[in-house]
DNA sequence: CAGCTGACTTAGGTTTCGCATAGTCAGGGA
DNA sequence: TCCCTGACTATGCGAAACCTAAGTCAGCTG
């Protein structure tokens, strides 16, 4: 039964409640699936509405709904441009907000790849750089790689007195 | 207007749609609100069938709803447990299939805190050997860490001929 | 053996999400 | 000027996801 051991005030469990989560507030602002899939047709380049909805494969209503959402709370923004010939269309594109969630998207296809499917999943991503595949990995600011019985949950800001081992020597940000 | 850049048979994005895409498959075993705060419940060491509720802040009804679907789809398992001098009951744990769920949780989280919240959020993970915080990165195979101006979609298993630059020199797992 | 606790189940009702179908409206082209 | 395209908006309806309140039921405890 793997967890995440807590420590400080928070050890007693049964002491605290998870109110503040910023997990609920996350899915508070997507949790539609339509928002998701819009926004990975966000990712894959999509701009135009027509194009958002076809390819998110939801209706026309629900995309004019879930784009003006993801609008308003600042995820997307509404840019005119204008195709040669053409008039002028609204487009769609990911603000900076919308992608930093970059990462909740690959790490549910990752586990997509894994997990809900037997083929590996259609496509997966690489480095430009060097070609190699792209996936997503929990780190500690000095650069290790992290697994779920090495996690301890603190209340923000509570500093851990001294580092016990590991470090300095090979940090490479301070963040 | 950031995207992900489509190689090979992917490029002209209207040739292709993301029909089979894992994404929207990981969403149709989780989608619901409740179902990730129950998750999140179960990471952080709730077992028993209250507790979990409770503190995922849903109903009865709903919990033992979703708690059977997600034992149904193997991200929970039902094992029973006897406290000392109580009856057996049943508890409910994180199977592997579920364990790797974090990344996505985290992801979440780190979101949340960033830009759901002013505050930064209630909590944070810490890497208990050094006692830094625990973040989620997109990282290649070669160790490379990742933006998103720098990622390729291909589709699957399509080998990219010849690595350009970086590599082997610093790899570090091949996977 | 009566009562309590914990783990659910049932019933009823509301809200949200989504779809299909059918407009509307603005600008460009024929 | 009329039609077409693209981006929506309006309406109506079924399904899904919750919630509250009220059981049920199995084993301990007293």
């Amino acid at each position: 039964m793997p967890a995440i051991r807590m420590t400080g005030p928070l050890e007693p469990r049964s002491g605290w409640e998870a109110s503040g989560c910023t997990i609920a507030k996350s899915l508070d602002l997507l949790s539609t699936k339509s928002a998701f899939l819009l926004l990975r047709e966000a990712f894959y380049g999509a701009t135009r509405f027509d194009d958002l909805s076809a390819r998110a494969g939801v209706s026309e209503p629900v995309a004019a709904a879930r784009l003006k959402e993801l609008v308003e709370r600042g995820l997307l923004e509404r840019h005119e441009y204008r195709e040669p010939g053409q008039r002028a269309r609204p487009g769609y594109g990911l603000t900076r907000k919308g992608a930093e969630l970059l990462p909740v998207l690959v790490a549910l296809m990752q586990w997509g790849d894994r997990w809900a499917t037997d083929d590996g999943g259609p496509v997966e991503l690489r480095h430009r750089d060097c070609g190699s595949r792209v996936h997503v990995e929990l780190r500690c600011d000095y650069d290790h790689e992290v697994d779920l019985d090495e996690l301890d949950l603190a209340p923000h800001h509570a500093r851990r007195p001294t580092s016990r081992r590991g470090g300095a020597a090979n940090a490479r940000r301070t963040r």
